[in-house]
DNA sequence: GAAAATTTGTCCGTATGTATT
DNA sequence: AAATACATACGGACAAATTTT
């Protein structure tokens, strides 16, 4: 890992910049193999910065529980992670990562009805105009947040889908009660942006984080639509995988 | 847009987290109207902070080409583009996109022999240690750069591939000259990471911003791994879209 | 065309945060 | 721990260019 070079002046404080690159390493498994982060001095001498500076960066990331240090030991690394989610025809949330975690949660942060915009409509295959469903929704993996949720669905035959989701906690259970018994992804548009203010809140980021916004449309096996979504996972926390 | 909150003390200047936001915005199409972003006083005023840190901001998005400020008139934006990547058994870096831009070409920056690490011996189903043909790629769409790339291919059947795609700018031509007349896309694994060094300088990017990483295995029609690629993209610029 | 209002550009000074030594 | 240098953020005042009245 040879000349990790950091910028000046840009906005972006030197211990932010280096906090952000360690954080990196870390989920890329960079230290794994002695669990922990090299040496203050060392990292200090890479970056090409003070000792302080460094010890800045690691109070950082220990602040976000990701490394601890011990006097006379070192920074070791208390959580790494980079969860694996496939997007194809069958892509849900929890089945896909039900492998790499032992607990997945979902929890309603909201709901309402909206009136459909010319692009939910589109999307949706309805009139503008027509009534929707909104749930905003939180998923936990291991007790930690990782994606946040605004899905709307068609009102006509999904009118009360907030307060089956609130029971069940499932999205699958919740279209099987009214009537779908299985659905599939057609498309998924994936971007990245920062992280705004809510993300930051509900998804425990810091500012300059980065998240994957994922766009999807759902639709049963008539093929016709029933759930569009907005989906923002801290970028840390995640990787997509799409299989041909 | 109503209270757009922004945080202090956390490494992250002020005006450049405005300026990520404005940036999203504009990109959003939030502007769009008029084609120009709001007054120094009424973003001043919107995300609670001194007029000289809008200044700030947008004098980072007029750096970067996005907006330009006009005295007394106001700060007109510039450029907004985001162009779609479609990902599929089919992905092509030109084809995908050939009917949003005039224009596409790809150079390439550097080429060299590697040999195969543990990982990419698994990905490309050859031995540890065997050589490898690497390529280094910049993607152009419209004269401005979108993605950057680093591709390993097996040296054994693809020895003299960085020649024939010095000439040629074609990933596909080369193959097809050396006996692949058709390939497909595996499996891409998508992430989001903050732009390194050399995402800066190639993609022409300031700091903080985004890139999204797609890495991609290709193969031939008798499914053996003919490609491995690292690609990455100025997040700004793209969209990747999944179709199932 | 002239005046007023709007909007960006520049200058001053002060306080706090960041980084080095 | 303290001193130093620079970046960041604020506040105010005024100039310059453009649009509106």
């Amino acid at each position: 890992m040879a000349g990790q070079r950091i910028q000046r002046q840009t906005g972006v404080a030197l211990w932010r910049q280096i906090a952000d690159r360690i954080r990196t390493s870390i989920n890329h498994g960079d230290f794994d193999e002695n669990g922990m982060v090299p040496p203050e001095t060392t990292l200090a001498l890479q970056f090409g910065v003070n000792r302080h500076t460094i010890r800045s960066a690691l109070a950082a990331l220990a602040q976000e529980g990701i490394v601890r240090a011990v006097q006379g030991r070192g920074t070791l690394i208390e959580r790494k992670e980079r969860l694996s989610f496939p997007i194809s025809r069958r892509t849900r949330f929890s089945q896909g990562i039900g492998d790499q975690v032992r607990e997945t949660r979902s929890m309603l942060l909201a709901s309402g009805e909206d009136v459909a915009s010319s692009e939910l409509a589109k999307q949706l295959r309805i009139e503008p105009g027509a009534p929707l469903i909104r749930l905003e929704t939180l998923g936990h993996a291991d007790h930690r947040p990782v994606s946040r949720a605004t899905s709307w669905f068609p009102a006509d035959r999904f009118g009360n889908i907030a307060e089956i989701y609130r029971v069940t906690g499932s999205i699958t259970k919740a279209f099987k009660e009214l009537g779908v018994a299985d659905y599939v992804r057609v498309v998924t548009e994936i971007t990245a942006t920062h992280a705004d203010e809510g993300d930051l809140t509900d998804l425990q980021l810091s500012p300059g984080a980065i998240v994957l916004v994922a766009q999807a449309l759902n639709a049963d096996l008539d093929n016709v639509p029933v759930q569009y979504s907005i989906s923002r996972f801290a970028a840390d926390r995640v990787r997509f995988t799409v299989e041909n």
